[in-house]
DNA sequence: TCCATGTATTCGTTTATCCGAATACATCAA
DNA sequence: TTGATGTATTCGGATAAACGAATACATGGA
């Protein structure tokens, strides 16, 4: 297994941020940061039905940002690496930053 | 305008990811970060059509990632805030460590 | 004004993503 | 084995994202 190029990690990157670039797997990642849950308690936490939940939480998975653990008939899911935490909170902050310098970001929704 | 609540956060958060969410895009903010660039010489460096590299900056451009500063006729593009340099490179230690876990657990089966 | 250079947009198509609804699959206990 | 609980997947339709090709738009100089 060789070292990826400047391209494939490139596209692996994406992938990453890819994968948070949704607002629910946003708020899962936090929610298991604060502990792991497992999926139910995990779409009870977020009030979204179990399904959606389960997909959201296979992207995350598949990019290796969360990892399982089977406890009987549930499923406990956690952060893979609390840094990615540290990161998101980085990015809130220069959101932060943009909102107060521009209020009409916004907009883009 | 009033502080964004949680799930308003989280959606602009997302938005933000989306945008770092395709390979072309990472590669051009780090291109950036290098030094500030006008759209054609982005695209000649990146080896990439003009009209492609644009609607990129568009996106990176509306989440407020990219300022413009025209030159003539030229408009040149720069990082907004280096900080995302710094998020980006995090993202990419996470990623090493995950590909040399992933590697190890091969390396065992 | 006309042309050259540089940038942005539109069009059409393809591909990917997201969700609700329904259902299949997995695990454990009685 | 059956039923209860928990998890994952499939299907179908709606929405969004991506690209190549063509072209419109912007700027500055001759």
């Amino acid at each position: 297994m060789t070292a990826p190029t400047l391209d494939e990690l490139s596209l692996l990157h994406a992938n990453i941020c890819q994968a948070l670039g949704d607002p629910k797997r946003i708020q899962i990642l936090y929610a298991l940061y604060e502990q792991p849950l497992h999926v139910t308690a995990l779409a009870d936490y977020l009030d979204t039905p179990q399904p959606t939940i389960s997909r959201h939480l296979r992207v995350l998975r598949q990019r290796a940002l969360v990892t399982t653990e089977r406890n009987g008939a549930a499923v406990v899911y956690r952060l893979t690496d609390e840094r990615m935490i540290a990161v998101l909170e980085t990015m809130r902050k220069i959101l932060r930053d943009s909102l107060s310098r521009q209020s009409n970001v916004l907009n883009i929704m």
